[in-house]
DNA sequence: CATACGGTCTATAGCGACTATAGGGTCAAG
DNA sequence: CTTGACCCTATAGTCGCTATAGACCGTATG
């Protein structure tokens, strides 16, 4: 498959992303408006490829679409310095680990909660609920 | 304070939930519609303490509201067996712990990623943003 | 040639779990 | 008597999509 003139269903299956979402991140700018073939169909080049792997990419990633805004800037700007792009790039896995940190922690009291069920009562005397009212 | 004829800032100031996420939960039915005082005002007593006491305790263990609703459904009925109130928190406890796989992985990324970064260089020749384009 | 299908277009509403804002009424203290 | 803190309703916004409706376009098959 050329990669000029690829319609929008063309774009999706290249990059695994659904349709309409490429159609909003048109809306919100993350995309350029492409240019419009003879029957008003979107028609994007190599550039648009590109640029939605990218963003593609940066989600799988975990970064948030504000997050990958600032990433686009900063490419299209040569001469930047590469600190900053590392900077949220940092910002970002602190955010991660953090999160990390808090769900290791439910899921321990996750599991001293459900170790209190011994199965064969009934709810009248349910320990695990007795955990979640008060604890 | 008295567990009576609570106002909404009371409840609020005993749960620590937002005065309007209270009000919130009584629109999608998860809180009763209370009594109202002379002035139009809600007033609570100790049970819609407790249950939004549950509800918050609950959330801070990561259900859903929808969860959330389940449980409580549940728990009003005492004869119900304790198995199906076990089965709700082990299904919500698998989610949490293949959450934290994912970050995981994520956050090993981001490490590699970022430790790619030799701090001195500008965007022309960044490899954070090498790796976020390919890879 | 007609029809059916799949793809594309626009526009709008919905999801979860709130949060924010506008525009008002109530109440106790100074 | 005014100030400020609280309460009320109703509506819109957040994030990152997803779903739906209603219409047009293009190709393959009968």
């Amino acid at each position: 498959m050329k990669r000029e003139n690829l319609k929008i269903g063309d774009l999706s299956d290249l990059t695994g992303t659904k349709v309409v979402t490429i159609r909003y991140y048109e809306k919100i700018g993350l995309l350029p408006s492409p240019g419009r073939s003879a029957n008003n169909y979107r028609s994007y080049d190599a550039a648009a490829l590109d640029r939605l792997r990218f963003i593609r990419r940066c989600r799988d990633l975990g970064f948030s679409l504000d997050q990958i805004r600032e990433l686009l800037g900063m490419a299209s700007d040569v001469a930047r310095p590469c600190r900053e792009v590392d900077a949220i790039t940092a910002t970002h896995l602190a955010q991660v680990e953090r999160k990390i940190a808090d769900l290791q922690a439910l899921a321990a009291e996750l599991r001293h909660i459900s170790a209190k069920c011994r199965g064969g009562g009934t709810i009248k005397n349910c320990r695990i609920l007795d955990a979640m009212s008060s604890d």
